[in-house]
DNA sequence: GCAATAATAGACCGATTGGTTTATTTTTGT
DNA sequence: ACAAAAATAAACCAATCGGTCTATTATTGC
């Protein structure tokens, strides 16, 4: 029954997937037990390592899983916007939004992980510094675009702005998940906008 | 023997905060165990749970201790330094100098610890907070003061200034500390000191 | 519908978890 | 120097850790 879904085994795989990545992300990797999956998945320990390895294999995919999500829904919003500034732009309105609403429940699952494992786990912090670099790339496009286009001052360096940007956004969403209080986002949304700003060439710039 | 140190208990308890400082800075609440400090201090079960009711205790106390030790080895450097604005700078000089040697093992201990237990532990995240709110208050007083002496522009609100200052620190050491390169931090200084500029009143603004 | 195969439950493993207790050793004030 | 007090080591505890294994149950292709 059901011959239209995937097999089982990919529909379960990204079940464990799912709930895990909550998980990892709100308690950590050591925070977060076998026990703690098999609760939230309602899974036996059988079902768990007959898809995945070990508990690492799971962190990992996790981890991946989440970063794609929140990529997905931020894409959601900036696919449609053409200027380059103003997809920029969105990208802070959308962290703004949802900072106290996250798409995968506890914060931003890089700067989470990052924290979390930089110290201890080589391979969760290669996948780390991989969505971060492409995260990177994304921006340092967007910023070549618009210098092509026009929209931005020829002598930004993407690159470093890229840097900035991530940066900055990540210091607020630090702030505001501590606090749990979208101001702390605010006060660094501003500075971001600001700085998106600041790309335009002198003769339009309008702040 | 050794009349002179105070008593025993003092001394042993300073040591196993010391020492936990680190692991706790590095490996998180839950991935330090009770074992994990054993062997860091070389003192048994007994001899910690002698001088701390739970792991919990102990926790707190490092991470207070961690922060203490941070804003002293900060306030070493900038206590000399009159001019606010200086001052400012060398908090950013400090950061930059140091991020890859932190005066405690694993980074900042603020960062860590927020992002460690934001959801979990409540306890201990009150004591960040109070961290990050004295923090804070200290920035808001040297801005304060700065305009008093008519160093900074008397427009500046000194709150969003120290958010916007902890904010940008924070996410510079973050990329840092992933990256375990001081370029990223570097990108982060120079917008902090091009911030840090832009308090100067309008006719004797240098950049 | 049925045999082959894939997925799952859950008992089980040794190691480790945070924490308690008791007996012993050290430090202390005098 | 010595008795009282404080500090410590280490055995011990039940619970939980990540992980394995096997018997059973579902799903699959034909």
């Amino acid at each position: 029954m059901d011959k239209k879904t995937k097999r089982k085994a990919e529909r379960t795989r990204l079940q464990i997937i799912e709930s895990s990545a909550v998980l990892f992300n709100q308690k950590g990797y050591a925070g977060t037990s076998m026990g703690d999956i098999m609760k939230a998945t309602k899974l036996s320990k059988g079902a768990l390592y007959g898809h995945f390895k070990n508990k690492d294999e799971i962190a990992v995919a996790a981890f991946q899983h989440a970063v794609k999500k929140v990529a997905f829904k931020v894409g959601e919003r900036t696919r449609v916007i053409d200027n380059t500034l103003d997809k920029l732009k969105t990208v802070v309105y959308f962290y703004k939004e949802r900072i106290l609403n996250p798409p995968i429940e506890g914060g931003c699952p890089i700067q989470n992980t990052s924290v979390d494992v930089d110290d201890n786990n080589p391979i969760l912090r290669a996948k780390v510094i991989e969505a971060l670099d492409y995260w990177q790339e994304r921006i340092v496009h967007t910023i070549n675009k618009g210098i092509r286009r026009g929209e931005i001052r020829t002598e930004v360096v993407a690159r470093e702005f890229a840097i900035r940007f991530i940066g900055t956004l990540e210091g607020g969403i630090m702030l505001a998940q501590l606090y749990k209080d979208v101001w702390y986002f605010d006060v660094m949304a501003r500075q971001l906008l600001e700085m998106i700003e600041g790309l335009k060439p002198k003769s339009d710039q309008t702040v």
